[in-house]
RNA sequence: GCUCGGUUCGUAUAACGGUUAGUACUCAAGAUUCUCAAUCUUGCAAUAGGGGUUCGAUUCCCCUACCGAGUACCA
């Protein structure tokens, strides 16, 4: 039996989507899309404790930047949805909402021998656990403890039942079978075997919220909503054991997902996984759109910082995936063609915020002029620059555009195409204007105001540089006499572009300015 | 500690038993230009260590080291 390809993508809203969230989101929308199957989004809100307010509709937002579109789990207005449709059969995609399906689940498995009721509270738990750890042990709830604790395969029959009913803070547990290998095939990782006596009774359900753990939730959910293949970070390998035994359990093996599981994004320095303290210690994002927490702290976004989606997209693809040949540079819709889950890599990659930036400029070479006209006027209104006309503007980035890494750039790299320097970078005026230079890039200034033919480019450039030529002055000392007074340093655009740009009358100021300053 | 993953230039990766171990980013040098940037060329730089298997191992197996994840009534 062929199965339509579903996917998902699985967030907990307990905070913003880190930038590893997103490749994980990613590449399940890669598979999917591939395969012409559905990208669903699915929000696992089962812990109240750690929910964040907003983090569900940045995850949205951030994912829609992207491009990364579900199919079912969101309105056409990014709201997640929460009643059956005939477009959502599936609805709600919010496991807080999915609340009263999961119980019977769990009660499912303890009639058929699968799990139990247990009674130990929390707390002590956590003084079993805190005792054990004092003697250098750890403390596991399973087959080796299960007798010695308080639950219904421990205790007489008569009283965990009362204990049910008088209690509301009793859990159920997973009975881990006893010595038993579990074989399994992961997508990326190949073939991997555990043996269960290591995996300790994983708590299901809990009496006390009514609310599943995350292991129930997920197998029940994948199952209701007919996941095919279930593609996620490296965090979860270790619990598949678990999962897969729960799929036996409840008689779901048939239709039982494949798995895939993603290695994690490493800070770029050092040891561990990347965190949001890294991009701050670092300087550079780790979240997609700029997040500002409780406390009004503010994290920064890609977004914010000047990324296109496509390179941010773009990156994050290549982090950990290749298309086994030389080619960097990919739209999502290639991206979508070209995908597999064979040639993705196991293991870990550690972020470079240079080849960040790399992929942005190149994402900056290919975008039109008026593209980024449209993007530097906002940048030039902040600046105070008004009243200038587009056809400049474009002049303008269409002479910068291959020089800058992001729109921000631009500023830095043409300001003085705005507005005249009024300081001389120090290091430069000395380097250069010294009076036997200066005298004579005055005097090519005059030749300059005095040309006659229409200002351009290609009308200056070869008359001017014939003119200091055929006088033998140092071409490169002149010039750049001439650089300082326009842009306040030796460095910038040619000559000519500069004086075509500004035009005659500003030049003249620029020139005079400089004359009363620095003379 | 235990369990499960992983390990190729600084970083991302290619080479699925036979290559002078390739590419990109970074860095350096040169070319070019009126400067800077861009561009082009060149260069630096890697198979964690030790055992096997094999005519031959980056590639397969074992051990060690190191890294990561998990070990919650969190996901």
């Amino acid at each position: 039996m062929e199965r339509k390809t579903r996917v998902r993508f699985a967030p907990s809203p307990t905070g913003p989507l880190h930038m590893g969230g997103v490749r994980t989101a990613l590449y399940n929308y890669l598979f999917a899309k591939q395969r012409g199957g559905d990208f669903i989004i699915r929000i696992e809100d089962t812990d109240s404790q750690r929910f964040v307010p907003g983090a569900e509709k940045y995850i949205i937002e951030a994912l829609n930047w992207c491009g990364i579109v579900p199919d079912e789990g969101v309105d056409a207005s990014g709201n997640v949805v929460e009643t059956a449709s005939e477009r959502h059969p599936h609805a709600p995609y919010r496991q807080s909402q999915r609340k009263p399906i999961y119980r019977q689940y769990a009660e499912q498995l303890v009639e058929n021998g699968y799990a139990y009721y247990a009674f130990d509270t929390a707390e002590e738990l956590n003084a079993k656990r805190a005792e054990m750890e004092a003697q250098g042990q750890t403390f596991i709830y399973g087959q080796t403890t299960r007798m010695g604790l308080r639950n219904s395969l421990s205790m007489p029959e008569a009283e965990w039942k009362e204990l049910l009913e008088t209690r509301n803070d009793w859990t159920v547990r997973f009975k881990m079978p006893e010595n038993r290998v579990v074989e399994m095939e992961d997508l990326i990782r190949g073939h991997v075997e555990v043996n269960t006596s290591t995996l300790d009774d994983k708590v299901l359900w809990k009496r006390a919220d009514e609310l599943p753990t995350y292991h129930l939730a997920n197998i029940v959910d994948d199952h209701l909503m007919e996941i095919t293949e279930v593609i996620r970070g490296e965090e979860w390998l270790p619990s598949l054991p678990l999962h897969y035994l729960l799929y036996e359990a409840f008689g779901w093996t048939e239709t039982q997902p494949r798995f895939a599981h993603l290695s994690l994004l490493l800070k770029p320095d050092g040891k561990g996984k990347l965190s949001k303290r890294d991009g701050d210690r670092l300087g550079f994002p780790v979240f997609p759109l700029q997040w500002v927490n409780s406390e009004g702290e503010v994290s920064r976004g890609y977004r914010e910082d000047g990324y296109f989606p496509e390179a941010f997209v773009n990156l994050l693809a290549m982090l950990g995936w290749n298309p086994g040949n030389d080619q960097e540079l990919f739209t999502l819709e290639e991206l979508v063609e070209i995908f597999s889950l064979e040639r993705v890599v196991k293991s870990g990659a550690r972020f470079n915020a240079d080849k960040a930036k790399w992929f942005n400029k190149e994402y900056l070479r290919k975008k039109s002029v008026a593209e980024l006209t449209d993007l530097y006027i906002p940048v030039l209104e902040s600046k105070g620059i008004t009243g200038i006309s587009r056809e400049y503007v474009e002049k303008v980035v269409s002479l910068i555009q291959e020089r800058a890494t992001f729109v921000a750039d631009f500023w830095d790299i043409a300001s003085y195409l705005f507005v005249a320097p009024t300081t001389f970078v120090e290091k430069d005026a000395a380097k250069f204007w010294k009076e036997e230079n200066y005298t004579l890039a005055l005097q090519a200034a005059d030749f300059i105001l005095a040309f006659e033919g229409e200002f351009t480019k290609e009308n200056l450039e070869g008359p001017l540089e014939e003119y200091i030529r055929s006088n033998e002055w140092p071409m490169g000392k002149v010039m750049n006499c001439l650089r300082l007074a326009l842009v306040g340093a030796s460095s910038g655009l040619g000559i000519a572009d500069i004086v075509t740009l500004i035009g005659k009358e500003e030049f003249a100021r620029r020139i005079e300015y400089i004359k009363a300053t620095l003379c």
